[in-house]
DNA sequence: AGAGGTGGTG
DNA sequence: CATGCACCACCTCT
C-alpha cells in the first residue's frame, strides 16, 4: 500500500524555540485531522517528565521539544487542542491525555483513538492492540520499530534528543494517518460507529479518573494484613504438625525447630499427599473438590489457603503501587481489555477487593481525601433486568416492575409455593436454591455445574438429575428465556460473531468441522454468546453512565472525581457539602444510561454517602 | 519467561 | 459431547 511518508525518512520539524512554534501551530491551526502522541521518560505521568509532544498533519510531523517549549505562553495550542472541530488522532489516547493535561494544562477534545477503534474491531479475537500490531496486520509488518521507544527512559531535562529518536517519534504520528482511513472504512462496514464514538468518549473519563486516583489508609490496611498473617502462619504450622506422622524423616534444624513437611503451596505435593497418603482420591486441589472432603488436614489447608490469599495479593504488594507524589493508588483502567465490552483493571487491580466482612475490611480503608466523601452508586439487579427485558419474559419483567424480590418469585415459581412479601424468610432453602440457578443459566451453566453451585450455595448435595429438573423447572417459569438464550447461541454458533442492542461485537472463531474438539469448541461459543450481550450491554451503559456523570459533575460545578468502576458501580469523591445532592444525581445519570437499553423494565440504581468505599 | 493452578471480584 | 460468563495477581514448576 502507499504510504504517505517514508518510514526510513518520515517528514518532521523539530521545534525548541517558541518563534518555530508559533508557526508551526499557525499551520496545524488549518487542518481537519492532526495525530498527537508525546513521548515521556516515565509510565507515570506524576514523576515522570515530559520530553516531546508531537502534533502532526498528514504531511509533516511538528515535534515540540516540551522541555524548551512553555505551551502556557502559546495560546493558540491550547485552543487547537480544545477546539472540538479539530479531531485529535491518537493511539492509547488516555495515556498522553494524563501527560498533556498534568504538563501543559490541556484536555484533548474531540478524540479518535485507534487502539480503542481496534479493539472495538477485533474484540474476542485475542490479537493485540498496541500500535506495532496494529501496524503489522494493516499496513506492513515490522515496519514500525519501537526499539527506540525505550530509549526515551534515559533522557532528562538536558539530554540531546537524537535524529534517530526524532524519525521514531514523527513515525509514531505519521503512520495513524492510513491506520484511521482504514478502521473508518471497517467501522462503517461492521455498523460499530456508535460503539466506538462511546469508547472516545469515555476515553477522557477514564485518564481523569486515573489521574485522580483513590486514597487508601496505609495503617489501617496494614493492621488487617498483619492480623491475616499471624492467623495464616498459625494454620500453616498447624498443618506440618497434622502430616508430621505420615513422612518417614522428621526435619529438624540446628535449633531443634521442626521443618516443614512438604511445601504447602505446591499442588504437586498436596497432590501427593491426599491421594497417595490420604488416600482422597481427588482430581485437583481447587476449594470446590475440597469442600466436599471431611478431612480435618484439607479443613487445615482450607483455612490457610484463605488467609495467604489475601495476604499475598492484598498486602504490602498492593501498597507498594501508592504514588509517590500523590500519596494515592493510580489503577489503570483497561477500556478494551475484556471480549465483553467490559473493564479490567490492574496494577493494582481494584475490582477485585475483598467485600468487607466481620474478619477484614480492605475496602473501609478506601477513603476520602479530608473535607471530601465517596458517593457511589450501582445498578440492582441489572443483569437480571436485562436478561428480562431482552427476552421479553412477561413474568420476568412483571416481578421486576413491582420491585418483587426476583430470586424469591423464581422460587415460588419453580417450586409451587404462592409468593408473599415474606418469601424470603418463609421459604429461604428455595430462595437459596434459586438464586445460583438464575445467575448459572445466564452464562449457559449445565446440570453438572448447577450441582456445584448448589452444594456451594446451600450445602445440599443434589444429582445431576434433580439438577437438571431444576433447570427444566426453572426454563418452564420462564420460556422466554429459554428461547432468548438458545437463539443467541444459535446465532454466534452459524454467525462467528454476537453483538449487543447497542451495536458492540463480539468475534468467535469458529472450529472447523474436523476439528477434534469441535464439539467442545461450539458448545463453549454458545455459552460465551449467551452471556455477551448481558454483560456487554451491562458495560455499554456503565460507560455510557461514566461519560453522563462526568458531563454532570461539570454541569453542576461539583468539586469531585470519579474515582472508581466496578462493572456495575460508579464511586466518587465529592465535597462534603456538595456530596449529599451529588448523589441522587449521579443515580439518576445511571438510570438515565440503562434506560438507553432497558425499554420494557426499570432501570433502578441504588446512591450512597460515606466515609468508605462499600456500605 | 511462560504455563497451569488457585482464588479474589462482578 | 462436555458440562458457568468476564477478568487479574500470586504461586509453583519447567
Amino acid at each position: 500500500m502507499d504510504l504517505p511518508f517514508d518510514p526510513k525518512n518520515p517528514a518532521f520539524e523539530y521545534i525548541t524555540s517558541m518563534e518555530t512554534a508559533q508557526k508551526a501551530l499557525e499551520d496545524l491551526s488549518a487542518a481537519k485531522i492532526i495525530a498527537v502522541d508525546v513521548e515521556a521518560n516515565s509510565l507515570d505521568p506524576y514523576t515522570g517528565v515530559l520530553l516531546l509532544v508531537q502534533l502532526s498533519t498528514e504531511a509533516k510531523s511538528y515535534i515540540f521539544d516540551a522541555r524548551s517549549i512553555l505551551f502556557k505562553d502559546l495560546p493558540l495550542y491550547k485552543k487547537i487542542m480544545e477546539d472540538s472541530n479539530i479531531i485529535k488522532l491518537l493511539h492509547n489516547a488516555s495515556f498522553d491525555y494524563k501527560y498533556l493535561k498534568l504538563h501543559t494544562h490541556v484536555e484533548l477534545k474531540n478524540i479518535f483513538d485507534t487502539m480503542l477503534a481496534e479493539g472495538v474491531l477485533k474484540a474476542g479475537l485475542g490479537m493485540g492492540y498496541r500500535l506495532k500490531d496494529l501496524v503489522d496486520r494493516r499496513i506492513q509488518k515490522d515496519l514500525l520499530n519501537k526499539d527506540l521507544q525505550k530509549s526515551f527512559i534515559d533522557v532528562t531535562k538536558n539530554t540531546k534528543i537524537t535524529d534517530e529518536q526524532l524519525k521514531y517519534a514523527a513515525s509514531d504520528t505519521l503512520i495513524l494517518f492510513p491506520l484511521f482511513r482504514q478502521q473508518i472504512e471497517d467501522l462503517k462496514k461492521e455498523n460499530l460507529q456508535k460503539i466506538a464514538k462511546l469508547e472516545f468518549a469515555v476515553s477522557p473519563v477514564v485518564a481523569g479518573m486515573e489521574l485522580k486516583g483513590v486514597f487508601i489508609d496505609v495503617k489501617k490496611w496494614r493492621k488487617i494484613i498483619a492480623d491475616l498473617g499471624e492467623k495464616r502462619d498459625r494454620l500453616a504450622i498447624e498443618f506440618q504438625e497434622a502430616i508430621r506422622h505420615l513422612y518417614s524423616f522428621s526435619q529438624m534444624d540446628m535449633f531443634g525447630g521442626m521443618g516443614d513437611m512438604i511445601n504447602i503451596n505446591s499442588q504437586v505435593q498436596l497432590m501427593e499427599l491426599f491421594n497417595n497418603k490420604l488416600g482422597l482420591n481427588i482430581p485437583s486441589t481447587n476449594d470446590a473438590i475440597l469442600n466436599r472432603v471431611n478431612n480435618p488436614i484439607v479443613k487445615l489447608l482450607r483455612d490457610y489457603r484463605g488467609y495467604a490469599k489475601l495476604v499475598s495479593t492484598y498486602g504490602e504488594n498492593l501498597l507498594q503501587k501508592i504514588n509517590p507524589v500523590t500519596g494515592r493508588l493510580h489503577p489503570s483502567f483497561l477500556q478494551i481489555a475484556t471480549a465483553t465490552g467490559r473493564f479490567a483493571c490492574n496494577d493494582p487491580n481494584v475490582q477485585n477487593i475483598p467485600r468487607n466482612s466481620k474478619e477484614f475490611a480492605f475496602r473501609e480503608c478506601f477513603n476520602p481525601a479530608p473535607g471530601y466523601k465517596i458517593v457511589d452508586a450501582d445498578f440492582s439487579n441489572f443483569e437480571m433486568r436485562i436478561l428480562a427485558d431482552f427476552s421479553g419474559d412477561e413474568k420476568m419483567i412483571n416481578a421486576l416492575k413491582n420491585e418483587l424480590d426476583i430470586h424469591s418469585y423464581t422460587a415460588s415459581l419453580m417450586f409451587d409455593k404462592p409468593y408473599s412479601n415474606d418469601f424470603k424468610k418463609k421459604f429461604p432453602e428455595l430462595r437459596q436454591m434459586a438464586k445460583p440457578i438464575g445467575f448459572g443459566l445466564m452464562y449457559g451453566m449445565g446440570a453438572p455445574g448447577l450441582v456445584g453451585r448448589i452444594y456451594a450455595e446451600t450445602g445440599k448435595e443434589i444429582t445431576v438429575e434433580e439438577s437438571d429438573q431444576l433447570i427444566n423447572k426453572f426454563f418452564q417459569s420462564y420460556p422466554r428465556v429459554k428461547s432468548f438464550l438458545d437463539k443467541m447461541a444459535k446465532n454466534a454458533q452459524k454467525n462467528g460473531w454476537s453483538s449487543t442492542p447497542a451495536g458492540r461485537k463480539r468475534w468467535y472463531h469458529l472450529p472447523d468441522k474436523d476439528d477434534i474438539d469441535y464439539r467442545r469448541k461450539l458448545s463453549s461459543i454458545g455459552r460465551e454468546a449467551k452471556n455477551h450481550p448481558i454483560q456487554g450491554t451491562n458495560a455499554d451503559a456503565i460507560k455510557y453512565a461514566l461519560v453522563f456523570a462526568h458531563e454532570r459533575m461539570v454541569k453542576d460545578k461539583i468539586d469531585g472525581a470519579i474515582i472508581l468502576t466496578v462493572h456495575d458501580e460508579i464511586a466518587c469523591e465529592v465535597r462534603e457539602d456538595q456530596a449529599q445532592d451529588f448523589a441522587p444525581a449521579l443515580a439518576s445519570e445511571m438510570v438515565r444510561a440503562g434506560e438507553l437499553f432497558l425499554k420494557k423494565v426499570p432501570v433502578v440504581s441504588q446512591p450512597f454517602v460515606g466515609d468508605v468505599w462499600e456500605h
